[in-house]
DNA sequence: TTTACATATGAAGATTTTATCATATGTTAA
DNA sequence: TTAACATATGATAAAATCTTCATATGTAAA
């Protein structure tokens, strides 16, 4: 990570404004944070590992969670919220997938961070 | 994401256990999220998007940022504590650059999935 | 049309996170 | 040693999130 960084000054700020230009804007910044707020929270993680082998249905994954039915629907709410999964009725049930095709890629490397980091 | 998913069905929840086996365990999912909730906030982002750049210390992130610099000391103490950036000190001042080598990918992947969502 | 089942939603308290002000620490220069 | 500067930390109020209970909605079977 350390290769090639241009190393700032404190005493010449001139390239400050240039920085800026290459960063995202403020509004852009939110939405690339709202990726993360969805999948930082460790039900909404664990539904999401899920559902990436399986079409799942919410009462399967109350016994999946074993945590109260009302929990696992709210945390489904947010993932619909930021556009994570959809769903299809079927009969009385509710089976939901992924369909933002970026969540696999940020599972995997945040998995793969965790067991890098286990090693140290 | 739709290929070949595996359609559960709640008449038939022998294969639940299996399903378990195959979920990260608690503690783990704890630990996955950690990361993410180190990029959930936009000045955090921000932040680390200069970092993949630049070695910059704090004052200069205050100039970058139009923050109060204990604003920006607070931020850079949680990306310490996630372990996803470290610094060292010259002078008066601290140089901070990234140490977690997935947060590169990380910030592509969600910058990545904010411009693919614009286009919708 | 009742009844039962599956899921969704509303409300509210507990917890966590964010943002700011005031101040402490540590380093350099006078 | 004192003063000035750069950064870090503590305290705290405000905002957001998590979690649960109670209940509403919607569908299908009796």
């Amino acid at each position: 990570m350390t290769e090639n960084l241009i190393r700032s000054c404190c005493e010449d700020v001139s390239f400050i404004p240039d920085i800026k230009k290459t960063l995202p804007k403020e509004k852009e910044l939110v939405d690339i944070t709202c990726i993360y707020k969805a999948l930082s929270d460790p039900t909404r993680v664990k539904i999401l590992f899920a559902l990436l082998k399986y079409e799942i249905c919410v009462g399967e994954m109350v016994n999946l969670l074993e945590l109260p039915q009302s929990h696992v629907s709210h945390q489904l709410k947010i993932l619909r919220k930021y556009n994570i999964v959809t769903y299809k009725k079927d009969k009385k049930m509710s089976f939901y997938r992924i369909i933002n095709p970026h969540v696999k890629d940020l599972l995997q490397i945040a998995l793969k961070n965790v067991q890098c980091q286990k090693k140290k």
